[in-house]
DNA sequence: TGCTGGTGCTTGCAATTGCAAACTCGGCGG
DNA sequence: CCGCCGAGTTTGCAATTGCAAGCACCAGCA
C-alpha cells in the first residue's frame, strides 16, 4: 500500500477524487467508464456521490485510471492510511508465517518497548546515538531475547 | 505487490477461511457475529460461500477476530497480499519511536521465529493444541493463518 | 420425559448496487 | 434550420446484500 504520493481530500469525498483523477488524466467520464468496465451512469453517479460503489468496482475504476487500488480504499474509508506507528502491529498481525503465539510475543515485547520508551521520554532529552546497550531487553514468557540472538 | 509468497488456501475460500479463524478462536458462530456486529444468520451464509460480503462487513468481522482487515480482503481477493517478511521488517526499521537497539532485538526475535518456523515446517509433529501453530504445510511459506491470541 | 440454552441454518424482506435505455445539453457541420 | 456526436444525467429494474424472525438440532439437567 502507498499512500505516499498522496496529499488527499479527507475520506469521504470518493467521488471527487475519482473525478479528480480523471480530469488530471484528460479522459471524459465516459472514457473512463470504458476503460474500467462499468457503466457510465454509475460511474456519474459515483462521482457525485450517489451510489457507494464495493471494493470490486473501485478495483476497476482504479484500473481504468491507471492508479492503485489502494488509493481508492483508502478514499472509500475501506482501509487505513498507514501510520508509521502502527506499521510494525499491523505488519505483526498480518503475518501469516508467525504462529498466533510468535505474534504476539513480537507485539508484547514491541509494546512495552514503546512504553518504556515513553517513559524514557518524560525523563531524557533525545538521544541520538542509543544504538547499543541502553536497553534491557524485557523477559516475556520464558522467550528470552537473549538466547536467540545467540 | 507479491502474491508468490503466499501460499493459503486459495481466494475464494474466503468463508473457509473465516471460519477457520473462528475455530481457532475457539468461539461460536454466534459470537463472533456478535462481536463483528453482523447478523448470525449472515456470518453463517458468508462463511458458507452463500454470500459475499462487503469490504466493511469484512472489516467487522476482522475486527471480531481479532486479525486485520487486510487478511480477509486478501482472501476475498480485494486486494494482492504482501511480502510479510518485508512488511515487519520494513516497518520496525521505519520505526521512530523505536531505539535502535530495540529495533534490532525486535528483528532479531522476528527472524529467529521465522527460521524456527522454517526448521518446524520441515520436521514438524502435527502441533500441540498449545500452540495456534502452523498446520504443517508442505510450503515453507504455506501457512494457514492462525487465529489470534486475543 | 420435558425444558432450557446453545449451536448453526432457512426464509422473506427492505435497502442498496450496478446496469441499460433513455434523456438533456452543447458544439459542429451541412 | 437540421442532424450528428460526445458530454454527463435520469430513471426503472434485476440482482445482490444484510437483516430479523423463525426453525432445527443437540446436550445437559430436573
Amino acid at each position: 500500500m502507498q499512500t505516499g504520493d498522496m496529499e488527499l481530500p479527507k475520506v469521504g469525498s470518493l467521488g471527487e477524487y475519482i473525478r479528480q483523477q480523471r480530469q488530471q488524466a484528460k479522459i471524459s467520464l465516459r472514457q473512463l467508464a470504458a476503460q474500467a468496465g462499468v457503466s457510465n451512469p454509475y460511474l456519474s453517479q459515483v462521482e457525485r456521490g450517489l451510489r457507494k460503489p464495493s471494493a470490486e468496482i473501485l478495483n476497476q475504476i482504479a484500473k481504468g485510471l491507471h492508479i492503485s487500488a489502494q488509493a481508492l480504499y483508502v478514499q472509500a474509508g475501506l482501509i487505513e492510511d498507514r501510520e508509521p506507528d502502527s506499521d510494525v502491529l499491523a505488519a505483526i498481525r498480518a503475518d501469516v508465517t508467525l504462529t498466533g503465539r510468535q505474534r504476539q510475543v513480537l507485539i508484547d515485547i514491541y509494546e512495552s518497548f514503546r512504553k518504556e520508551n515513553r517513559a524514557d521520554d518524560s525523563a531524557r532529552p533525545p538521544q541520538s546515538a542509543e544504538t547499543f546497550g541502553d536497553d534491557p531487553v524485557p523477559s516475556r514468557n520464558g522467550v528470552t531475547p537473549e538466547t536467540k540472538e545467540g
